[in-house]
DNA sequence: CCGCTGCCCTGCAGGC
DNA sequence: TGCCTGCAGGGCAGCG
């Protein structure tokens, strides 16, 4: 479950039910779900055995559980991925990949991913800047919600890349958590199209971007996400409801809720782009 | 260093 | 009915 809103959900799911429970087991059903675990499933699953999980903490889309305080079992749920609180005796899902099971005999905590794209890894804490991250999320930069989170800087160095600007909301390590969702989303509302130079962008246009991509993600946090189907769930398995928020994204044809033109898709990066062609007209000659 | 393309997977909808 | 294509919310290696 993918954007910065929906793992934040997820994020707080797992600091209810999971912390301060000794794993007692942990079942690696599918080797390619712990591939960014180097040393493999088996060592992943001894050395988190009798362990406790003491912090849930997130940076962007990237999602980590402390385990006594010096190590994280880091987590990235990739297009598909799931982490369920399941009863012990509710039936296997479909697509589960890694069982953690603990010594209270409570419920699991389950990670379920059709596709693969996502997985988990025992990692060490490094400390970068004011906070402490495992190793693979150092290079990732700080999301719009973090206290750490500088708008200031972020609009510098967009404004000095040489892209587009929804080529540079998706990089994250320019800023992190956005997806194409709220990326089509924060777009629309500061009426800009996702082609648009960010070399030709003023600060105070920047900051508007930056603006709007806070209050989009915070709305969708409130709603409890996005979800399309029930690839997007909590913890128990619930979806959110922000879907009936969004203004473009997904909407192809649909009137725009601010002019009424109808929403047009474009290819872009191998996936889509929506926006409304009157309150977000295509640059010309790399200017708009 | 930076920007960009291709690829990793499974499942579903829609066209033929 | 079934086959094929395109598409899906992400990130990373490797290229120029």
């Amino acid at each position: 479950m993918p954007e910065l809103p929906e793992v934040e959900v997820v994020r707080r799911g797992v600091g209810a039910h999971v912390l301060g429970r000794p794993v007692s087991r942990v079942e690696v059903l599918h080797p390619r779900a712990v591939r960014r675990h180097v040393l493999g499933g088996d060592d992943l699953s001894a050395r988190l055995t009798g362990r406790t999980f003491t912090a849930a903490c997130r940076r962007g889309k990237y999602l980590w559980i402390e385990v006594d305080g010096d190590e994280a079992l880091l987590t990235h749920l990739g297009m598909s991925g799931q982490l369920l609180v399941q009863p012990p005796d509710a039936p296997d899902e479909k697509h589960l990949r890694v069982r953690f099971r603990f010594a209270d005999s409570g419920t699991e905590l389950r990670f379920v991913d059709q596709r693969t794209f996502g997985g988990l890894s025992l990692d060490d804490l490094v400390p970068v800047g004011a906070v402490h991250l495992p190793k693979p999320v150092a290079h990732i930069a700080p999301d719009p919600l973090e206290p750490v989170f500088e708008p200031d800087r972020v609009v510098e160095r967009m404004r000095s890349r040489r892209t587009g600007v929804k080529r540079a909301l998706l990089d994250q390590s320019l800023v992190s958590g956005i997806g194409n969702i709220y990326a089509d989303e924060a777009l629309w509302r500061a009426k800009l199209h996702f082609a648009r130079p960010t070399a030709t962008l003023t600060r105070p246009a920047v900051r508007r971007l930056f603006d709007a991509v806070g209050e989009v993600l915070d709305e969708a946090l409130q709603q409890g996400g996005t979800s399309f189907d029930a690839l997007y769930v909590n913890v128990n398995g619930e979806s959110g409801y922000f879907d009936r928020s969004l203004a473009v994204y997904g909407q192809a044809d649909r009137p725009c809720p601010r002019c009424g033109a109808p929403v047009r898709r474009d290819a872009f990066m191998n996936r889509s782009s929506y926006t409304c062609p009157v309150c977000q007209p295509r640059p010309r000659n790399g200017h708009w």
